[in-house]
DNA sequence: CTAAAATTTTAGGCAAACCTAAATATTGGA
DNA sequence: TCCAATATTTAGGTTTGCCTAAAATTTTAG
């Protein structure tokens, strides 16, 4: 019953179609190209396959919707994609735009308990945040060579005078 | 100068063959088809194509041992497949078949300055680990449902009462 | 040394994804 | 309405990476 996966090409389809559908009613060959900078002629097969699984609505020269279940698998591969951009943007401070396409990648790989651990993580640091760590912004430092190991030892066990220096300043100037 | 990307399949293939010469003096075709579960005729071509780029030495019936240049590309997946790997199995808690298993397919993606990211990121929680918050173990207690946010903002912030209930029994018993 | 066993390569195929060029269908404006 | 522009599909081809089966080579054991 559970359907075959994807291939990560399909699910870049599937992907797109879901977006394009948010911003207009439907999808057209043409958006789905432009997304995907690949040849019209290529998106026609993608299309086929799709509709061959139940994913989309299609038939020739007609519009593109998803049906439920390929809205629901349209739907998850897009949450993949957005907890590892996140992850990988605001955590390991890579910068958006590499962020984004290395995100692109990772979302055919990533799934299922792994991705569940890097959504359970980022809450995790989000808390450890909250908490007055200023942990992600330490982070950034650290790596930005901006790190003093003594001060900030101390200003991850929590001294209120040092902790001050590890937030301010912190999303990233990495040049 | 910059030799072109390696497709995944051939960078597994050539990472085969830097993980068996470590074992033995030269790889075999056989040992590689077994590593990689593929077919002998499959090690065959691939070999042909690795031996064009000028990654190892080889020619048909012959021993197949690695360039230097070769030698440099391998110990380069090599490395991005470690640090993946250990980054899932000992900060994310990933069980350690699923984590090798998913470093193999992440390190064809994650490159560069994206990997770089994540050895910093490693680096950074031993360190703070270190300076007492035991911040992994916080983290592996917390996704596993032991997590008692009032008690653990305090552990993260540093009071000495809390922390010990923090680092205790930290490999993480998911089930 | 030689025949059987093991290994490797070749030959021929298949499927996924992509491409270009050439139809074909749709749509909007005169 | 009908033509031209736009959009889409078909036809045919390439590359990558895998497969099976058969041939060729090397190794090993008697």
């Amino acid at each position: 019953m559970m359907a075959e996966a994807l291939s990560g090409s399909l699910e870049d389809y599937l992907e797109a179609i879901f977006f394009i559908e948010q911003q207009k009613q439907a999808a057209r060959a043409k958006d789905i190209a432009q997304r995907l900078q690949v040849n019209h002629s290529s998106v026609t097969g993608a299309l086929r396959t799709l509709s061959q699984k139940g994913l989309i609505n299609y038939s020739p020269y007609d519009l593109i919707t998803l049906t439920t279940k390929g809205r629901n698998v349209a739907k998850d591969i897009a949450r993949r994609h957005e907890v590892l951009r996140h992850f990988l943007e605001d955590v390991l401070d890579v910068p958006p735009e590499l962020a984004e396409e290395t995100a692109c990648k990772m979302e055919h790989v990533v799934r299922g308990e792994v991705l569940e651990r890097f959504v359970k993580f980022i809450e995790f640091i989000e808390v450890s945040s909250r908490a007055g760590a200023g942990w992600v912004q330490c982070f950034h430092k650290y790596y930005s060579r901006e790190w003093d190991e003594e001060e900030c030892k101390k200003c991850l066990a929590g001294e209120k005078g040092v902790k001050k220096s590890c937030q301010e300043g912190s999303t990233g100037d990495h040049g």
